[in-house]
DNA sequence: CACCAGGCAAGTA
DNA sequence: TACTTGCATGGT
């Protein structure tokens, strides 16, 4: 579905720590902000007075919270890649997967949507629409863990991008229109029954 | 008015 | 280790 909606790499990652628990089109809201402010870029993001750049994110939500995630990243990258987006999209998926992880503010899913769409690596996101219809369906429990989920599905799907995209894709705009916040009982349904399955 | 949205980290026991 | 809570806006 040529998804993620981005104009470059760096303007993924930016949505990927800006759409934390926020919809979407609060975080676009956001991004028009700081193209406006022509600041769209690792420097741009980098310089910017803390209290600035939240006000600029400010639609997004969290703004204090996420305009200090936004330049732990943007720190990150100078620090290890010379501040090239270019340089961090060469690294090795598992290394960059842990050096990821250990930047505040950044956690599984934001570190997979970072490898998958502004990386291209061949990795899995997992989200809440993905948790949602799956526990739904009984494929696994409630109680399943990002890695059992992410695991799921890369073990049973060849690695390619392509793929990984598509499938994120599908599952979120599902997700949106079938799969409600709030558990529904269906009376009879036999996934009911299922271990774990409430 | 209540509830929700493409998480994460820090605090508590 | 396993819960709980704070973070905050804009839409339905």
């Amino acid at each position: 579905m040529h998804w993620w909606p981005a104009d470059t790499a760096f303007e993924v990652i930016i949505g990927a720590i800006l759409t934390q628990n926020t919809a979407w089109r609060n975080v676009a809201l956001a991004i028009t902000n700081l193209k406006a402010a022509g600041v769209i870029t690792p420097a741009g993001v980098n310089a910017l007075a803390p209290d600035k750049l939240a006000q600029l994110i400010k639609p997004s939500g969290y703004y204090n919270i996420k305009a200090q995630r936004l330049q732990a990243f943007t720190r990150f990258l100078q620090d290890e890649f010379s501040g090239s987006m270019d340089a961090l999209a060469a690294g090795d998926l598992e290394e960059l997967r842990g050096k990821l992880l250990r930047v505040r503010g950044i956690g599984p899913e934001t570190a997979d949507s970072i490898l998958l769409y502004a990386c291209e690596k061949p990795i899995f996101v997992v989200d809440a629409y993905t948790k949602r219809i799956l526990s739904r369906h009984g494929i696994v429990p409630t109680t399943a863990d990002y890695a059992a989920l992410q695991n799921l599905f890369m073990k049973n799907l060849p690695p390619r991008v392509g793929l990984y995209n598509q499938y994120h894709a599908l599952l979120v705009n599902t997700g949106k229109i079938f799969c409600t916040p709030k558990q529904e009982h269906c009376g009879d349904c036999p996934l009911h029954n299922m271990p774990d399955h409430s």
